[in-house]
DNA sequence: CGCGTTATGTGACAAGGTTACAGACATATT
DNA sequence: AATATGTCTGTAACCTTGTCACATAACGCG
């Protein structure tokens, strides 16, 4: 019985994975549906699955005493929530909180059946040793950023990455993209304004549009 | 034949290994002696090896370009080098720079060895999902520290973590605090002043003493 | 249209990073 | 002992970033 166009099929690191794993993979495993905004966790929880995106982005973040925040990074389709696994691994609570930013289908393999079918197949252990790796060296560039880089060029950088890639425009607030940055919103605003000035940006309120990709990508790089 | 008082004794995460692979990682290790203050690896670099720590201490940090550098962890006896391992999986160059700090005795495994090891031995697997989890979490840490926390919370809590247990003296220089925590020096030596007058450190050349450190303490948590 | 809500602008100040030196201490050398 | 040299520490001035306090502007809805 072959359970066709299963959802394994969107992940090519798993392709390798062979008939029969693929099939038991397919029956421990759990559909779970998300509506946007949702908090899939938050710090102090203990998670019970693994976690596979299938379809959505989940976005991980932190938060401080003081109510200012940080964006860590963001599961895409295809990918799996590290920090879920070391938490579920380790047997240690969630410090950071998870929120869907589109709708979300996620597939969800307990525990028990993980650790198991990690024994069992390469396929799926390098797919998890690979996502370490990526995770690992994304947080250790994201260390160097917020330690080295002038705001500026973060704020450059950010907006050439999330912007609109045929019109140059982003529709998030000045709050959403200080967020992004773990800064303040005023600082936001204050260095949009800049960029404004110098005719980099056009600013209206909810959006902002890209008027000099090029000056910003020179910023960027430096 | 067996190589009595193995390397692998000192590896408490490795003692479920069983006599045969023991006996096989043995023979496809090497061991390597290096003096203090090797540059074991810089940015650029390629691993060839997986790496175990059996003594002494490896500080892995990063460099801006402007020469600020920052402590992103340290190696201890028993661990293993997580970035040595993510790039020798993901063959991708070391973004960061590990220097021993003493006299440092490793054991390396061959990339190929290594992955093939992997497969067999659900022991080394969960050492080194481990470490994983451990230094991501770390990792998180750095990135929560570094982002929201006051400049004076993180030097005392500096200061409390490296101070001699008994004496309570560190013998660093102001330089070399202010790379644990990615700084410049001018600003530590202003904070350390700071906390000299308020009575909670005495400052000598090349050492601190720390005056009062249930003070300290009720900083470093806020 | 009027009104509440959310988003943005801005000034003043605090904290931290940079630049530029000065002085203090340690060690080696004469 | 006196001097020279290198390293470490202190400090002032200035710039960038974060915080606080509020003003103003744009939108959405009854």
């Amino acid at each position: 019985m072959t359970t066709a166009a299963s959802w394994i099929e969107r992940f090519p690191a798993l392709s390798a994975l062979g008939d029969e794993l693929a099939e038991r993979l397919e029956q421990m495993s759990q559909l779970v549906e998300l509506p946007v905004g949702t908090t899939v966790f938050h710090p102090g929880d203990e998670p019970q699955n693994f976690l596979l995106v299938l379809d959505g982005v989940v976005r991980v973040q932190m938060t401080s005493e003081t109510g200012r925040e940080i964006v860590l990074y963001r599961v895409d389709p295809g990918e799996t929530c590290i920090l879920t696994t070391t938490c579920l691994l380790g047997r240690t609570p969630y410090n950071a909180e998870g929120i869907t930013e589109s709708p979300v289908a996620a597939v969800a393999i307990p525990a028990a059946h993980f650790h198991e079918l990690i024994g069992l197949s390469p396929t799926l252990r390098d797919f998890v040793f690979q996502s370490y790796g990526e995770r690992l060296t994304h947080l250790l560039g994201l260390v160097e950023e917020v330690v080295f880089a002038r705001l500026e060029v973060r704020v450059a950088r950010l907006l050439l990455e999330r912007a609109d890639e045929d019109h140059g425009i982003l529709t998030q607030t000045h709050q959403q993209l200080a967020v992004e940055l773990g800064t303040a919103r005023e600082v936001i605003s204050r260095q949009l304004k800049d960029f404004e000035r110098q005719g980099l940006v056009n600013l209206k309120r909810g959006s902002i549009e890209l008027a000099d990709r090029d000056a910003l990508a020179d910023l960027a790089t430096a």
